[in-house]
DNA sequence: AGCACGCCGACT
DNA sequence: GTCGGCGTGCTC
């Protein structure tokens, strides 16, 4: 170890690896490299930041005694690693290394902020663990870039003491209305309606930490969704406990946000967002740690907030994909939420209109109470939803098909345009790429019904061109226009659509919600409001009716999830439907399909159920875990060598590699190519771990390019 | 990734 | 006999 005699005179440094420049010299550079250590537990253990999953390790340095106060664990510091100067975060003090290697001091603590709690710490290093990721990428997340100023001002609170802890609301509901049956905001508790919702909620009150499946009902107005979610974390705020709130995105989150505030009038709540900018967001954070606010709500990053002695964490919307991070470690907030509730022993809400198969999983396995409405409180709350291709079928008449259908739906947008706003729910740009003439640029159109023509892909590699309105093929086209015949892709998505509904429906007021311009609210007032797939604005009161177009294209997706997917986002349309009590009608313009006739019976558990029933089936997830590794050929080859192990296990089975579609403009030669593992559940620790290693060893060998290890992505299939 | 150490060719 | 090539391996 370093001799004490260190100070000025450290020249009995063992037999110097030192350049012979230096030699005359008392190694001045040496003797401020070389401080005296700590006088108690010396020895820091630090995870850096660094994209090298051989460097995915706790390493030993260590700490000055002049550093010691400040070298709290839970800081950021900066150190040395060969020979480059890395940040990363001081995890432990320990007295001594067994590390077995001379030790580096470190060169700085960065802040003596405490920005990693305890409970964060391990809660991260679960989450690393769970997806073969490296915790210094989990601790970019769970920790938000630091903003010197807003922290300096908050130490500086926290110094003089103005820190006050908030209180938990108080018993007796501030928002007087809370009269009729358990306190929601508005009065009426949606939770009252629902099939163990009262239970939940009073095991919730009772300091309890009951974990359910909760199917919302209505989608707007006081029992939506958000009043149900801030209802449930009022109940836990009266224990005294913190809560969480994690959402798909903005509009949600603002939504979420509101109805919390209304909930806990006086009661902090942190909004979390990447949007709202680092200094807003790092000072949501220390409020947060600080015990300031016990209340956050916010999108993926948020699944990682550090809530003091947390009772109830809840994820919206769990199948949306927007809970997955796009980058590395690429995990899930519904997954981070299920740890969160084991490790930290608190409550936890997966809510949603629609039930993804990974909840139904756990409600099946017991781990989740599924809490939902009754089929009486449904017929009472909401819109009767109609598919058209009932109609067709019963007709046994191809050509109703072509004719009926946009009359149907004209014919009910017209009716309900006399009583407010109605939804138009078209899908992306993106998805259905509509089609125009070549020559003359003229929208192509139905000749049956002169709905837009759009490009699907069909039976196998078949494209089929059809009207993505009433489904009539359309493969000999001739343009009206100018006689041309070919067609071209042209992505217009909603605003053309809006364009050709208000020709269809002169004198509406035409509203549109997509891509960059979303709107969170329309007014009650009639107006057509044509909005894609996750845009669709919420009508206080309830639309008058939703129609949900393209139906077709969101089933067609070549994805395993096609189905759940594309019921997912017609039940989070529908539900903002006024109920049938109040002509609130749905018409879906479909084929026949599962998932069709699960949303006209409203049954998101059913098709949820069958559809996990497939996947058992078919080994598929989520009743198998997926690992999927992209990179280049030799890349995936060379990792399969090192992960040998693992892949020849029993239970474990590989597809591919296959090479990836890829994007335009890169040569064929650098494509990426995927492997797919799958193994079980019940593997899934040890299988991880295999992984990670495997990555490791892959990393380690020469000349080795990099890949990329997911598990569990869902949109990998 | 850097940056070390380590064992074989053309120069002072 | 030394300077230096970048192949292999580690990084507290």
């Amino acid at each position: 170890m370093s001799q004490h005699a260190s100070g000025a005179g450290g020249v009995a440094g063992p037999e110097a690896e030192q350049p012979s420049l230096l030699l005359g010299f008392p190694e001045p550079a040496r003797a401020s490299a070389k401080p005296e250590p700590a006088r108690e537990r010396p020895v820091a253990r630090v995870c850096v930041e660094s994209p090298l999953p051989q460097l995915d390790r706790l390493f030993d340095y260590l700490v000055p005694e002049e550093l010691s106060a400040a070298a709290q664990p839970g800081v950021r510091v900066r150190v040395r690693l060969s020979g480059q100067e890395l940040s990363g975060f001081l995890l432990e003090r320990v007295d001594a290394s067994d590390s077995g290697v001379a030790l580096q001091p470190l060169l700085k603590v960065v802040s003596p902020a405490v920005v990693l709690t305890p409970t964060i710490a391990r809660l991260a290093a679960a989450v690393a663990e769970r997806w073969a990721g490296a915790l210094g990428d989990v601790l970019r997340f769970a920790v938000p870039p630091r903003a010197a100023r807003v922290e300096s001002e908050y130490l500086g609170e926290l110094a003089s003491g103005a820190a006050p802890e908030p209180e938990a609301p108080g018993p007796a509901a501030t928002t007087g209305a809370a009269t009729d049956d358990g306190g929601g905001p508005a009065g009426a508790s949606a939770w009252a309606e629902l099939q163990r919702g009262p239970a939940f909620l009073r095991h919730l009150g009772a300091g309890g930490s009951p974990r359910a499946s909760l199917r919302a009902v209505e989608g707007y107005g006081p029992r939506g969704w958000p009043a149900l979610v801030a209802e449930a974390v009022r109940a836990v705020r009266l224990t005294g406990r913190g809560a969480l709130v994690v959402v798909p995105d903005g509009r949600d989150l603002e939504r979420a946000f509101a109805a919390l505030e209304e909930a806990l009038p006086g009661d902090p709540i942190v909004r979390l967002a990447a949007e709202d900018g680092p200094s807003q967001r790092y000072r949501g954070f220390l409020d947060l740690l600080a015990g300031r606010a016990r209340v956050a709500v916010g999108t993926r990053g948020a699944a990682l907030a550090p809530v003091r002695d947390l009772g109830l964490v809840v994820c919206w919307d769990d199948g949306d994909d927007l809970h997955a991070e796009p980058r590395a470690p690429y995990f899930h907030t519904r997954e981070v939420c299920l740890l969160r509730s084991e490790l930290e022993g608190c409550a936890l809400l997966l809510a949603g209109h629609a039930v993804s198969t990974e909840a139904q999983r756990l409600v099946e396995s017991g781990w989740l109470q599924s809490v939902s409405a009754a089929r009486s409180v449904l017929r009472r709350r909401l819109p009767r939803v109609v598919s058209t291709a009932d109609s067709f079928e019963t007709a046994r008449d191809p050509y109703a098909r072509m004719a009926r259908l946009p009359h149907a739906a004209w014919q009910l947008a017209r009716e309900a345009l006399v009583e407010g706003p109605v939804l138009v729910q078209v899908a992306r740009a993106g998805y259905a790429p509509s089609l125009a003439c070549e020559r003359c640029r003229e929208p192509a159109r139905c000749a049956e019904c002169s709905g837009p023509l759009a490009e699907n892909a069909g039976p196998g590699s078949a494209r089929r061109i059809a009207c993505r309105w009433c489904g009539t093929p359309a493969n000999a086209w001739t343009c009206p226009h100018c006689g041309g015949k070919e067609l071209r892709r042209s992505s217009i998505g909603a605003l053309r659509t809006a364009e050709e509904l208000g020709r269809a429906f002169p004198g509406a007021v035409v509203v549109t919600s997509s891509g960059e311009n979303v709107k969170a609210e329309v007014p009650g007032s009639p107006a057509l409001v044509v909005a894609t797939v996750g845009a669709e604005p919420v009508a206080p009161k309830g639309y008058a009716a939703a129609l949900l177009l393209d139906g077709d294209s969101l089933l067609g997706r070549e994805s395993l999830r096609a189905g759940e997917e594309a019921l997912r986002r017609w039940l989070n349309a529908a539900a903002l439907v006024c109920p049938a009590g109040k002509g609130g009608r749905v018409v879906i313009t479909a084929g026949d399909h599962e998932a069709v006739s699960a949303l006209v019976r409203w049954d998101p558990e059913g098709f949820a159920a069958r559809e996990l029933g497939l996947r058992r089936t078919l080994s598929l997830p989520p009743a198998v875990r997926v690992a999927a590794v992209t990179g280049s050929r030799s890349a995936v080859d060379g990792f399969a060598s090192a992960a040998a192990g693992v892949l020849g296990k029993p239970g474990v089975r590989t597809a591919g590699p296959v090479a990836l579609p890829a994007p335009s403009g890169t040569a064929a030669a650098d494509a990426s190519w995927r492997l797919l593992i799958f193994f079980p559940v019940a593997e899934g620790p040890e299988a991880t771990r295999a992984l990670r290693a495997a990555r490791i060893a892959h990393a380690t060998r020469r000349g080795s390019e990099p890949v990329q290890l997911r598990l569990d992505g869902a949109d990998v299939l």
